[in-house]
DNA sequence: TCGAAACTGAACCAATCGGTTTAAAGTGGA
DNA sequence: TCCACTTTAAACCGATTGGTTCAGTTTCGA
């Protein structure tokens, strides 16, 4: 007999619905917030009682960080795409331009982000971990494949980091303030068109080298 | 003596408490967004009695937009400085970034931000308001910028909004992350020059004539 | 100084909240 | 088949919510 207690697994949340409470609290949370979104909701999104709920999560805030957490990471490791980094990089930059922009336009994205920017104060390790799977992902990526452009010498960069962030503002460029505010949700091929090639060319014209 | 009757101000909401009612309703709303803000709290940090605060608001509702809605026109018009704009375009831009970065930055910004995308789907018409009188309102001044110094033959641009949107969104890379989600919230002047400068030789290398 | 209007504080309301409990029903491995 | 474990529905709890009411006090222009 162990004074100290077993550890079943290392994560032995208990059931098999766990999965499930997940998704009903993902589907309430992100339309509700968190003050918002009552835990019998939640609990009927889940198709799931109330106690079984609670038997998962001790309280309704660790249900909403599990449930964001989650939620980021599966945003993270779905901008895990291949691009053909040998490209040519006005090449490279508009295709990685035409993803960023349909991410973070997608409903789902900007549900999380209203719900992680809402409440990063009430949760602080919220901002963090969507920073960390959002943005700061994006850089890491963009600003890899800007070191290879540069030994290739298709590139001239110093600051790879801000050059990275640089790109990343450029494609927002008022499509993601229109989306965000609930000013247009849905955009032409057109709109978007214009913003990945003012993108492009804005930033080859500082980083691009003559040819 | 007039028959119709006299307006002793344009908005005679009924009593003089008015002002102080919104005040209190910006510190606590600010502070813990819609659902998170007690009519109670709103009413003591006011300094009013309930009954008083429901005499001048039918609801919670009309009190959140009333005070959305006049703070962000405070915010429009706290970004009427002037700015000498005859100058170099260089120098304009650099002031006009500093601005840009400091008001983006700051507490009180990040707040009303926080709480219109927080919002903005059950209150259409408070992102609309953040819209118009933040993003669309900048645009629309440095795209102004823009056309007097073309005129001028200062610079080469065919599509003025688009550019006034990419320089705004330069000027955001990355401060503007780490402080939407709380990662950080104040930044040194060094942090903040390189933005700027990264900012400014981006945008000229695009639109900027060669002297 | 007077009187109407604005304001107060506290009591009150029904509804909802997050969370607990319980007794019964379902589930699956051995 | 059996038994331990999970899940269920519903009742229940105290606290808090948005909102109302009202008798009494303050305020201020005329």
């Amino acid at each position: 007999m162990n004074i100290i207690a077993e550890q079943p697994r290392a994560k032995p949340r208990k059931g098999r619905k766990y999965d499930q409470v997940l998704d009903g609290a993902r589907e309430v949370f992100l339309l509700s917030g968190f003050e918002g979104a009552s835990v019998d909701d939640i609990a009927r999104a889940a198709g799931v009682s109330k106690a079984t709920l609670y038997s998962y999560f001790p309280d309704k805030r660790l249900m909403f960080t599990a449930m964001a957490e989650r939620e980021c990471s599966r945003q993270a490791s779905a901008a895990l795409q291949v691009i053909d980094m040998t490209a040519p990089p006005a090449l490279v930059l508009r295709q990685t331009a035409g993803r960023l922009i349909r991410i973070i336009l997608s409903d789902f994205s900007q549900r999380i982000f209203r719900v992680c920017v809402a409440e990063s104060d009430r949760f602080p390790e919220l901002g963090q971990a969507f920073y960390d799977s959002g943005p700061a992902l994006g850089r890491a990526r963009i600003a890899d494949y800007l070191r290879q452009a540069k030994a290739r010498g298709e590139v001239k960069i110093e600051d790879f980091e801000l050059a990275a962030d640089q790109f990343a503002e450029l494609c927002k460029a008022d499509l993601w303030n229109k989306a965000v505010f609930g000013i247009q949700n849905r955009f032409s091929d057109e709109d978007i068109d214009r913003v990945i090639e003012g993108a492009v060319t804005t930033f080859l014209a500082r980083y691009g080298v003559r040819d």
